[in-house]
DNA sequence: ATGGTCGGGCTCCGA
């Protein structure tokens, strides 16, 4: 039986990442990799780099901010059609979003805008961009039985992932408005592969650089992989590569990583 | 104790 697998890294900076990127690539092999805070503009991506290590990149990035990209390997990248890079009911100059289909896989890549605290206009921006991705999924869904959503969510879905609950409630990453968003994803037919796997696991994707929050495993689980039902059901592991968090120079970010059994189904293969 | 640390790119913004 065929396995696919699939990663979602926020790498914050990809020219500062590349060399973690590169020997991560050659180390889990994954066939596909979403990465998200890229920032940099589409002429400097170093897609040669990429190449080399046996993957065909797509990429929709912007100079400072943001910016996403989808790392495809060279053998599954033949089959790529319908790529998408904003959502058609939103006018937004910041590159958050890639969507593409790879061998009947649809793949939406995301980076959800951060917030920054209830009362800050940034937040009104992250709930109306959530609103159109809501449409978007709505939109899509029946179009494709096998679909990924997988990025920076910039949501903590539940007091499981956050290391102080307390601490965090009602603050952005951890609000209800937000939580409620990603309820509403989970409702439109996708379920969060960590979380269905590791039931009762209290694990991160995300430790702020100050405090030694690293050190002190002071993290939330931002970052997700969501797949639909029929697709979920062949997911069998998903986990957190928190050694990337460990190197020198890291990204605050720790990859997710999900691979799914593919049943032999002529329509369904990869 | 209301801080702190990164990255980008320019003396501050965003996370």
């Amino acid at each position: 039986m065929p396995t696919f697998k699939i990663a979602s890294w926020n790498v914050n900076s990809l020219r500062v990442r590349l060399p973690h990127l590169l020997s991560w690539l050659q180390e889990v092999e994954p066939d596909v990799v979403a990465l998200q805070e890229t920032k940099l503009p589409d002429a400097d991506f170093p897609s040669m780099e990429i190449v080399n290590a046996g993957y065909t990149p797509l990429f929709s990035g912007q100079k400072t901010y943001n910016g996403v990209a989808l790392l495809i390997k060279q053998k599954n990248a033949h089959d790529h059609e319908n790529i998408i890079t904003a959502f058609p009911t939103l006018e937004d100059i910041q590159r958050r979003v890639l969507a593409v289909t790879v061998n009947g896989i649809r793949i939406v890549n995301l980076y959800i805008p951060n917030g920054e605290a209830l009362l800050s206009e940034k937040y009104q921006y992250k709930l109306n961009w959530l609103s159109s991705l809501d449409s978007f999924l709505k939109a899509e869904r029946d179009h494709h039985p096998n679909y990924i959503i997988l990025g920076d969510f910039n949501i903590a879905p539940t007091e499981m992932d956050v290391h102080d609950p307390k601490e965090w409630e009602g603050q952005v990453l951890c609000s209800e408005p937000e939580r409620e968003a990603f309820r509403t994803m989970l409702a439109t037919g996708f379920t969060d592969c960590f979380r269905q796997l590791n039931p009762q696991e209290k694990s991160y994707s995300w430790w702020d650089y100050r405090m030694n929050s690293f050190k002190r495993n002071r993290g939330l689980r931002i970052d997700h992989i969501l797949a639909s039902t029929s697709l979920a059901s062949q997911c069998v592991k998903c986990y957190i590569d928190k050694t990337l968090r460990t190197l020198e120079r890291p990204s605050d970010h720790a990859p997710v990583v999900a691979e799914f059994a593919i049943g032999v189904d002529k329509n369904n293969t990869i």
